[in-house]
DNA sequence: TAGACAACCGACCGGTCGGTCGGAAGGTTG
DNA sequence: CAACCTTCCGACCGACCGGTCGGTTGTCTA
């Protein structure tokens, strides 16, 4: 029946969409099930009629963004060059990825990190699981590479994969906080420049201008 | 009333304790009263005898662990040396703060990154909020005098301190998936050190094999 | 001894939680 | 036409939510 809106999304389009918006910015126990209906413009029992429970909800949103990321990643990494040029195309590649759509980072961290929330066992949280770990596999592979060709210092891969998380993903997960730091909001254009040319300055340079050559040895 | 255990601390103590543990593992939404007080060994009801509600609890527990890290951040900011020297103390104090308790890296990341969660207006999380700024005014203090005395490269500020929070914080946050990436404990003593080079490797030296002198400039 | 007070409790409140159920409406197929 | 399917809804369920209230107990002070 003709809607007002000729666009008018799937249902379940709009679903996923309200519910990556809520869950990023409160939570999986901080939404409720009501409310995402409301956003999505549907009742509850509408809702639950397109996606089994609210974990499957959930696990469909995270999963939804894990491949935008997976993608992104194999795009950037397996077009070619040496590691460092893959590699910065990579990083190029995150930070959009991150940038264009304020929602996906916080999620992103959110799945990262609480994990354990009621870890579940359902098919999709296995399947967000999985899709998490390949895409970490997909940047070892490139680490492991750049340090076998010289071109990256010899250092835990997994460690430096965490540093990578560390340097994009939470910066743009900061909200209130960061826009506080910096005084303005995080995904305008000109702060994510900054922030591509800050990370690459951390990651190319190390912060000190006379750089020490780690004593460290990798391990 | 003579008591099995003779060091029985403060009710106050033991509810702080077990709120700690709980919101950093489910944050704040996903723990019931209830269940706190339960795990406190008390009623609810004792409870709320000594915080006035829910939120007021929480702010108490990220003021006592924010107090601890402002406390050594001053403690290794204010010992003598150049500023590399209190920065690599600064280092240190932070890791050992993440490190010896860890629910407090998770409710670190929680406060900074969950703060419009319900965007409180009462005292108790202004002084929270306030407590943040200071920290982090510490260490951006430390990093001017380093750039100024030449020791730091010049960049920004405030990316400089969202990068730390990332290689420091989210680290000793990422709870099950850091402990798959890594395969241990993040808290075991030898993944503590071996956090520690992985970081200080990074920020001194970069993770170029042949360092590029940032063709960024500071901005 | 009386009074005040902190610590604590169980019972209870209105409201919300995730989830189920029995349909209603509309489209498609025979 | 009937049979079926998808989409969607309101009404409802038991469980749990944060918070209040009246009351008991024990300790400390006047």
């Amino acid at each position: 029946m003709a809607e007002v809106n000729a666009l008018e999304l799937d249902s379940r389009e709009k679903i996923l969409d309200a519910a990556e918006k809520l869950f990023a910015r409160r939570g999986f126990s901080g939404v409720g099930l009501r409310e995402l209906a409301e956003a999505a413009g549907i009742s509850k029992s509408g809702l639950l009629h397109h996606f089994r429970g609210k974990t499957e909800l959930y696990a469909a949103v995270a999963g939804r963004i894990l491949h935008e990321f997976e993608k992104r990643t194999l795009q950037a990494i397996s077009a070619g060059g040496d590691a460092f040029e893959r590699f910065d195309r990579w990083l190029d590649a995150m930070i959009d990825t991150l940038a264009e759509q304020p929602t996906r980072a916080r999620l992103l961290l959110r799945s990262l990190f609480e994990d354990d929330d009621l870890a579940g066992e359902s098919e999709e949280e296995k399947a967000v699981d999985q899709t998490i770990e390949r895409l970490f596999s997909h940047v070892a592979r490139l680490l492991r590479e750049g340090m076998e060709q010289g071109v990256f210092r010899l250092a835990s891969i997994p460690h430096t994969l965490q540093s990578l998380v560390g340097l994009l993903v939470y910066h743009f997960a900061s909200g209130e906080f960061g826009e506080t730091l910096l005084r303005q909001s995080l995904f305008a254009p000109a702060a994510v420049r900054k922030r591509r040319e800050a990370v690459k300055a951390l990651l190319y340079g190390g912060i000190l201008v006379r750089p020490q050559v780690a004593a460290v040895q990798a391990t």
